[in-house]
DNA sequence: ACAACTTTGCAACAAAGTTGCAAAACATTG
DNA sequence: CAATGTTTTGCAACTTTGTTGCAAAGTTGT
């Protein structure tokens, strides 16, 4: 089955995207992946395991999506989100990531409404200065609210 | 079985103020809720469910702990700490938290050694400016690193 | 198109969390 | 301090979430 006919130009741009992205992490192209990271560019915000368990409609066993996220991970090619409910919850990382190596210096916006996970990376992560003695290496800052969505319009 | 000789003072005063706090909370005073609002007052940082079944020599039901848990957040004696792992950490609010508002305006740090969890209650959270529409209710800070302790003397 | 390698799906398991219910503990009267 | 009504605990059973080993299927490079 194909892509909706008025995707047809971005899905074919999208595919090249994403064979580009998987091979510079040395994972071979699969459909498995092709089809998660497909819903990571597709996604407004951040998705869980169980998100993508639900959306990725066709049948694809809970352990590959497991083992895919985790490759991600390790790879760079998404990153995990900070939550306060037990779920997991990634979102694409940007360039500066690297194998083993996250950098996103940015902010996370978790909507009360909604729930959606916005990554703003246009926002830069404030510096805190700690007491004497803490050494900082990476810092998480989630702010939660009401996106600008649900201001406007109020999802449900 | 009775506290460590030295303990017994401040143990009487700590009886005093568990009482206080579980009776601010309208919940009634009971061994396991003790036990745990006494982990929580000696523990320097944060604890998990898992750290809680563990330290809690004597015999508690894991169950007990989920709901005791549960009723505490509920009560805003204690709030839940943002996790990259699918650990929930719990840590006792301060003052200004009360049923069903948390308003814990304080960094949060996890050492990358000793996995300790602090709350840097005397640090402020920096205010940060978002995009147009979003609207803020409240900033989580996490940040990650050395703490003072295993900086100057590494722990394991 | 073949061989070497990687990934997938299955089965079986392990860990984490939830719910209903009867027994025990607690709080509140007189 | 004892009787009573309410809350909490512990057990059993279950659901959800995550992990591991291994054979079959898919992918890559030549």
């Amino acid at each position: 089955m194909r892509a909706a006919a008025h995707f047809e130009k971005e899905y074919n741009n999208m595919e090249e995207l994403i064979s580009e992205i998987l091979k510079s992490g040395n994972l071979s192209v699969t459909a498995s992946r092709k089809k998660i990271l497909t819903l990571f560019l597709k996604a407004d915000g951040a998705l869980s395991h169980g998100d993508i368990e639900q959306e990725a409609d066709e049948k694809m066993d809970r352990i590959t999506i497991y083992r895919t996220l985790q490759a991600f991970v390790q790879k760079g090619i998404i990153h995990i989100i900070p939550t306060t409910d037990n779920s997991i919850r990634y979102a694409l990382c940007k360039d500066e990531c690297s194998e083993g190596h996250h950098h996103d210096q940015h902010v996370h916006f978790v909507c009360n409404k909604c729930n959606t996970t916005y990554c703003l990376e246009q926002i830069n992560v404030p510096h805190v200065k700690l007491p004497t003695g803490f050494i900082e290496d990476q810092t998480e800052v989630i702010i939660n609210g009401l996106c600008a969505k649900c201001k406007v319009q109020p999802v449900k």
